[in-house]
DNA sequence: CGGCCTTTTGAGGCTACTCAAAGCCGGTGG
DNA sequence: CCACCGGCTTTGAGTAGCCTCAAAAGGCCG
């Protein structure tokens, strides 16, 4: 079900850049030197390179995982963002989650039954691949790792949490303004975005409504409505928020705390 | 911020039965006899004794854990039924899931952060009491334990998922069946319900339309209005489903797989 | 240039909401 | 025993937010 290139199959003929290396380790892994997470200690990076199988790289669009499948894997995003969502049978959808990097995919699934959801890539991007079945020994070995597993799927649970209290609860406009600064904040958590609270987000209104519960015509309405009133403005692509407080007010968002994320 | 009555603590005075038992001991274990539940090996009952700090009791109504306030336990229920919600300022409020019987409660919010969300016993409960700091111990002991834990983390988060697909995609009349085959199955599997598709659950029709996304009007007209179809006889207090396989097909709800739960 | 996907705008209709008030039921107290 | 009260459910009436259908106007790419 894996369609993503995998990396080091793939041959860059007379490229500037040596590409020999096929799977980049873990002792130089772009989210160990991102001030965003807490690094990984020397003997547990040694742990999770044994662990580590392979990595794949996804280009935009392209599907990670598909709803009805199964997965071996556990993922984590190295780079990138990507939808994780559910289809029903007559075509409707619901985008439940964005992931970001750091962020673990497979977790949410039951271990055995088919996947629930679908994951899309949104920006080109590349996972680590984990065996799933042996992640005991994980837990044995590295408490401290098991605990951090247990925490990432709490975290992934509150995302949950808050994404359900705006569908049932918040007027359109609310929700817009709640998703926006959301995910700026979000990307502010994992390193890809600075404090200009401005953020290159390649999603269309389609997703947008979908992840919202709401039509594209009125999403695209309300858009524009807040666009209009200063309060958010998202142009496709392109997502800014001139007065982030006055934002987080009105879309009732709290921030998530400065300190730093584990990840595994 | 915990306002249960401690059983133990209580005395009772000339009762026939004699109370002189502070806690149950996890040998007896309600849910360790239960068959809808995988019942633990000898080793890991003894370590989970030894890992249980308290056992509190719930009556009906009572807040079970607060918004806001912290939480340095995890409980997991033994007994009875809990509704988890978040509320915003303004008074609106979502419920986010159903607490059933071997569920954990606490896993879901942070670690250090205040809780996300409150706990409210639907019916008279009881709670296992465990500490949460130290259960960095539970995973290098018994990794199977830690498993089992993430487990449970997932089927909460699939749960999650399930709702707010629920509210962000289907109609009202949708809405009010799945819920309705989902809290029948959800009893069924974890043994409070036999397989009679009729549950006793004293939610109110306000709580169902706070879980739903609804205002309490349109609730109960849609609630009448399946009545008098024949799909979902919701009577206060009282679930019950005629054709079970119609309801399922019209609120697409799959059901839960027939495997035991594991518990800690 | 033509085709495809996405965004934008218009018009009309339905679902679900709000406000309001009446029935119901269990509990409490005179 | 009955009157009263508070919480929950039920019903009525009018409205608004959001939806659907439809079509035009941008972008991007071969």
């Amino acid at each position: 079900m894996r369609t993503g290139k995998e990396i080091g199959k793939v041959k860059y003929g007379d490229s500037a850049v040596t590409m020999d290396r096929k799977i980049t380790p873990c002792r130089e892994c772009p989210l160990q030197s991102c001030d965003a997470f807490r690094p990984l200690s020397e003997d547990k990076l040694e742990f999770m390179q044994s662990f580590k199988e392979d990595e794949v790289a996804y280009a935009r669009g392209e599907i990670i995982a598909a709803q009805g499948g199964k997965s071996p894997h556990l993922n984590t995003m190295l780079e990138g963002m990507a939808i994780r969502y559910r289809s029903l049978d007559d075509g409707r959808r619901q985008i439940v989650n964005f992931m970001f990097p750091g962020d673990l995919i497979g977790l949410q699934g039951a271990f055995d039954d088919d996947l629930s959801h679908s994951v899309e890539a949104l920006t080109d991007a590349r996972l680590c691949v984990f065996p799933r079945n042996d992640f005991h020994r994980l837990m044995g070995e590295h408490p401290r790792l098991g605990y951090d597993l247990v925490w990432l799927a709490a975290k992934e649970e509150t995302a949950l949490e808050g994404h359900l209290v705006s569908v049932g609860q918040r007027t359109a406009r609310e929700r817009v303004t709640f998703l926006a600064v959301w995910l700026l904040d979000r990307a502010l958590a994992t390193g890809i975005a600075d404090k200009s609270n401005r953020l290159d987000i390649p999603i269309t209104q389609a997703q947008i409504a979908d992840m919202l519960g709401l039509s594209l015509v009125h999403t695209n309405r309300t858009l524009k409505s807040l666009r209009e009133e200063g309060l958010v403005d998202w142009k496709p692509g392109d997502l800014r928020i001139e007065d982030m407080k006055k934002a987080c007010d009105f879309g009732q968002y709290t921030p998530i705390g400065e300190g730093k994320r584990p990840f595994i």
